[in-house]
Parts: C-alpha cells; sequence; structure tokens
DNA sequence: CCGACTATGTGAATATTGTTACAATGTAAC
DNA sequence: GTTACATTGTAACAATATTCACATAGTCGG
C-alpha cells in the first residue's frame, strides 16, 4: 500500500495581510518585503526533525532525506531556507547540528520564552501539565482566571491571578506570549485583555476567531474544525467492506506529499 | 488600533497531491478534477459562525457580514461556496439555516461519526472529557492503549482494549475515524495500526510528522509548533517600552485578513 | 588529482490561490 | 410598478506558492 506523509502538519487558515507594523509587538512587518508566513510556519517541523536527527547522532542531511521524513519536497526546503542564507554543501546536504542552530536562531528559539495561560479549566490545567511546552522553552510563568473563585489559587509555584492583574504581572515579568484556554464566549475578551496588556502572540483553543491589531499573531487550535474538515473526504460506501482490505504487513512504502498539512 | 481577525485560522501544512484513490476510505480523490483542500478546510469556519448565527435568532447574512466575522473577504466565501452550488440571493445574501445545512451537508457533518480514541495519558483523558467533540456529533465510542496494564480498564462505559483488538473493534463499530494522542515514539505504529484497522482520517496530537497512506486523511495539532512559528515574529527590542502603550479602552475598531489562519 | 557522483541554490516555468470588477438579479420603500 | 440600492456568482486578472531543471561546487574512492 501506498504511503504519504500526513496532510496538514503547519495549521493555516492562511495568513493576514499584517502590513502596518503597530508601535511594538511584532517584528518589523516582515510580510512588507519579507518571508511568506507560510515558509516560517514550516520552519519549526525542520527545527524539529533536524533535533531528532541531532539526538540520533545523524551529522549531515540533504534535502531530500529531510524532505522524505516532512513529506516536503526537497526543492521546497532548499527555497525555504534560501530566504534566510545558504547553510548546505554541494555534494554532501547540511550539517544538522549547524542548520538546527541556523533555524532556531531564525525563529528566535535560542532562548526561552515565558509564557501566560488564561483559563485554568480542564484544558488550561493539561496543558499546564505538558511537559512539552517546557521541553521546547515555553515556560508558563503566569496563570489568569476569569473566575474569582480561582483567582488567588495556587497550582505549584504559580497563583493564578485575576484579568485585572494582567498588565502588571505581564509587563513586569516580560511576558509576550499568550496561550489562552477559554470559552468561546469569554475569548474576545480575554484577547483584548492580554493585548492591552502587551501580548504580541497568542495561541488560542477557544473555538471562536478573535479579532486581534496588526501587530499581535495569533494561531488557533482546534479539534472539531480539524476532524469537520476530514469527514468530507471519508466514503461512507466503504463501511460494508473495510474490513480486511486494508491490512498492509510492511509499513514500507511511504509517499510524500507536495505540501506540509 | 487596529485589529484585524487573527492569523492562522485553518491549521494547514498545505495539502498532499492524494491523486490516486485507493481501494476505499476516502471519497473518489476530488482533489483530482475536485475541490481544493483549501476550500474544504474553510467550510467548518463557515459552518461555525452559521451556527452561531441561527442561535442568536439571525436570519439571513452576507457574504460581506459572514467574512467580517471571519476574517475573510466576502469574495472568497461567495467563491468557495460557488465549488458547491448556488446557495444565496441576489440583494440579499444567504438564508443562515439553509446555508448552514447544506454546508454541514457536503462536510458530512448532517449525522454523528464514531471516533476512536487512541493513547489514554493525560491528553487522551482530557480529550475524553471534552464536550465539545460530542456537542459536534463527534462521540469517542473506542480506546486503545498500548500500554497493557491499562488495557480493560473502564472508563464511564468505555472499555480499554489493546491494540490488537483493533480491526475487530474499528470494524464492528463501523469507526472511521480516530484521534490519536499517543507518545512521539509511538505514533507511527499507532498510525498504521490504525490504518490496517480501515480508518481513513486521523486527527493527531503526537509531536511528529506520521506517513500515511493516500487514502487515508491525517492532520496534526501541535502547540509547541504553533507558538514556536509564532516567535519568528516577536519584537524583543519592545521590551522594555511595552508597558502602557496598548491598553485599549474600546474592541472596536477591527481589521479582517486577507486569508484565514 | 581524476572521474563519477551527489546535492545545493536559484532562475524560469507552472500551478494554485485569492481578488477585482461587473452583469445579473433580487429587495424594498413608496 | 418604479427607482435606488444591495448582493450574488463568476470571468478575468493578479498574486503567491511550488516545482522543474540546471549550472555550480563539493565529495569520494581509487
Amino acid at each position: 500500500m501506498q504511503h504519504r506523509v500526513s496532510d496538514s502538519l503547519i495549521d493555516d487558515f492562511g495568513d493576514s495581510g499584517s502590513e502596518h507594523s503597530g508601535p511594538a509587538g511584532l517584528r518589523a512587518d516582515l510580510n512588507q518585503n519579507g518571508i511568506p508566513d507560510i515558509v516560517i510556519r514550516r520552519l519549526p517541523i525542520y527545527a524539529r526533525s533536524l533535533k531528532y536527527l541531532a539526538g540520533e547522532g545523524v551529522e549531515t542531511v540533504s534535502s531530500g532525506e529531510l524532505g522524505m521524513r516532512l513529506g516536503v519536497s526537497a526543492a521546497q526546503i532548499r527555497r525555504d531556507l534560501s530566504y534566510f542564507g545558504e547553510f548546505g554543501k554541494q555534494g554532501k546536504g547540511y550539517n544538522v547540528a549547524y542548520l538546527l542552530e541556523q533555524v532556531n536562531g531564525i525563529l528566535q528559539l535560542d532562548h526561552d520564552w515565558p509564557v501566560a495561560l488564561v483559563g485554568l479549566g480542564h484544558l488550561g490545567r493539561a496543558l499546564l501539565h505538558y511537559e512539552g511546552l517546557s521541553e521546547h522553552g515555553f515556560n508558563i510563568s503566569a496563570l489568569f482566571d476569569h473566575n474569582p473563585e480561582k483567582v488567588g489559587q495556587q497550582i505549584g509555584d504559580l497563583t493564578i491571578y485575576g484579568m485585572s492583574d494582567m498588565p502588571d504581572v505581564l509587563s513586569s515579568l516580560n511576558i509576550q506570549m499568550a496561550i489562552m484556554a477559554v470559552p468561546a464566549r469569554g475569548a474576545q475578551e480575554a484577547t483584548d485583555a492580554l493585548v492591552a496588556s502587551g501580548v504580541s502572540a497568542i495561541l488560542n483553543y477557544a473555538p471562536i476567531i478573535v479579532q486581534v491589531p496588526h501587530n499581535v499573531k495569533i494561531r488557533h487550535i482546534d479539534p472539531v474544525v480539524a476532524l469537520q474538515s476530514m469527514t468530507y473526504y471519508i466514503d461512507d460506501s466503504a463501511k460494508g467492506s473495510r474490513a480486511g482490505l486494508v491490512r498492509n504487513g510492511n509499513g514500507s512504502e511511504r509517499v510524500r506529499s507536495g505540501k506540509l498539512d
């Protein structure tokens, strides 16, 4: 059976115009004459694979090999990297450690980032205990909740603050990123509070599109939307005849897709 | 302060070629002469807004109004819908209830979907208790875990099965979708098992790109990648001067972006 | 140090996606 | 029913993104 690399790697509902940069927050809107956001969104994927390869002790990787693993064409990887410089060597490929360092540098991942977490319901608490964030340098350093009963509670060494404390807390801790795990109805309000407090990047788990100024980046994570965009493709006629037709003893033949998604 | 609608609504690392359809699983690869995946990925967002409007008692909406809410141009909405038919009325707009029904029909959201959940660690359990899924017709109906100690455990009215039970369980329950909440190192193996059991859509929470056959759709959810693709834009020079410059009493002026993301 | 490979970086070609602009059609107030 | 206005659906166009293909430059085994 043919395999391909997964769709929908990068979560994108496209990108905004992002033309005029606000007084602060985002790097001078590079989309002006800068790098396409679609390229930026692929870099973390490259970085992740490079990190893995580095851990495996691999010293060198070609665009072809990397592309194979990620479901991206070799040309696309080379093109993406070429926006930032020349990192490879003809005949050899890329030095894994060096390229990783460069990509991390481009993404400003060469230092940790303190992150605010807004909303401490089930999801917020699950995120708080997710080690993946801190392992990658994102440290949840401030907690906020709208609910007065939660405000003041202690979780680990963090205190839950009220929304009105946000400007002070965030500016004193120099927090520029936030994860928003609040219900849809509270999301715009929470967003406005975050923006007013100087946050310039928000990861939104609320199932709603919130409005932000041009100088603030936001990405959405929504499992329902992801599932709903896959049901379209499911062929119900396969129902009865499904059993037994897929079994695929060897997981070898793989096919890469044209894009990541 | 200017506002725009959020970037990164749709999570996309692009889409695969998806040329030749497998024997079953996905609807005849519509990307052949069919509808772009990017369009399909926007439909759930439209549906969500329509559902909200319907709940508010709104009867009619124009492409302009809908676009404003979602950060999509009016033309894009009209164009997207035009792939499927003509749903609006000149001079009036779209009937909310009717359009919602149509979009739900296109996405096959007019009936519930049983979903398998693989991996019952922290994340898996959090997903199991997330009401949003069932509210939207995605019912977690079978649990699987690799860990023999968990196999046999009961959660609510569901039993945790071992991976080897997957083909029988999924085919007897006619499950075609799965959510995968396993560690990166187990993700490819779990994917292969799901595929071998006839699943044709997978929502992957593992921080790794897994390989799937052409006739299986997969989307990835990864907060770390999402965060890492935003740090690029953060302007560190704003650090000192941040406090007090954003405060924005009114949340009115909003700007929509060119694309959803 | 040669010859056969290998793989980069990129201009040019292509493919995909999004926007503009407008004819067609309907609304709605009177 | 006539007039002024609103909004769709889409053809033509523009912008973006991806791939092709190749000159260039390095590798590597003898």
